[in-house]
DNA sequence: TAATCTATGGTCAGAGAAGGTCAAATTACA
DNA sequence: TGTAATTTGACCTTCTCTGACCATAGATTA
């Protein structure tokens, strides 16, 4: 549990100094976005493809500011934008998802992260609808597909809001 | 993940020019609609004709809002529409959802269905956002089993864009 | 008119080009 | 020394590109 100001020694571990040149290249990229390919990264640090996703799934998440896309195939990316937040804003955000990533946490509470911020307007009731319905446990989510099924699922709820009004 | 037309940089590909150039060309069209041959179109992009017939059918599909017609032989052409989907038609959509459990349907294609909504003004491009995060495949799900995982990698990942704003 | 020729576009399977996942092995740290 | 973080490689999925072969429309010719 590793947290920022507290490291005192080494930082030369691969991870870290792809995470710090990914930043590196976000502060000073227009717009705050970088895109780029992941075996090429992976070559620069000598190191082997899946180890860019090993820092991208620990350093570069939503909760700490980042979000990340990609593309397989031919021409295929990765895409890291830095979220640019207020300081209040990025306070708050960072509440809610310290919150989301407590153990044990129950689709309840997950719910009331939700209504919490309708509640304090910063979601339209809708926006919340369609958040609920994005978490809803779908039913019969067994096996290893599990997790394209869940945003299927997700989706075909989300429409389900969308078209009941 | 990527939603065509929200792309701001792309690595290149044939394709991803190919689909940009007939955009472009709809977009500048009168009654949105565009007339060309095959084999010129692959001999502008230097490749082979049937390249034509797969950015078609992977981009320019009736999901998508397009339709293409095309005639074979002496005089053979492709036409390209852009539809223009209102807001009352939009119901023809449900049908989408009904799909939305078809085998192999990729995550492009889950995205370019919240694409369609956004366009069709069913949802604002700030509810098409927090879709596209809620359908992201997270990419922090490495090595945890998965469902929950999931779905609170989506709600943080909603968050994100909501505070993003 | 029927047969044939020629100019298009269509289909599909396979190769190639990315990125993704998982779990075991290793290393660092408290 | 035990736990958490890192590193690695085998294997998987998705997306792109190509070419051989197919189908069809229109023009030409017998």
């Amino acid at each position: 549990m590793v947290r920022e100001g507290q490291i005192t020694t080494r930082m030369s571990n691969i991870a870290s100094n792809i995470e710090n040149y990914l930043k590196h290249l976000l502060e000073t990229a227009p717009g705050a976005v970088i895109l780029l390919q992941r075996k090429e990264l992976a070559a620069l640090f000598q190191c082997v493809p899946s180890q860019i996703n090993y820092v991208l799934s620990t350093r570069f998440i939503p909760e700490k500011g980042y979000l990340v896309e990609s593309r397989r195939g031919g021409g295929g990316f990765l895409r890291i934008r830095k979220l640019e937040l207020s300081r209040e804003k990025a306070e708050c955000l960072m509440t809610l998802q310290r919150e989301l990533n407590r153990e044990g946490l129950s689709l309840r509470e997950l719910s009331g992260v939700i209504g919490r911020l309708v509640d304090a307007g910063l979601v339209t009731s809708r926006e919340g609808r369609i958040m609920q319905e994005a978490i809803r446990p779908a039913i019969c989510l067994v096996g290893e597909t599990a997790v394209h099924r869940c945003r299927v699922a997700a989706l075909a709820g989300m429409l389900a809001i969308l078209f009941s009004e």
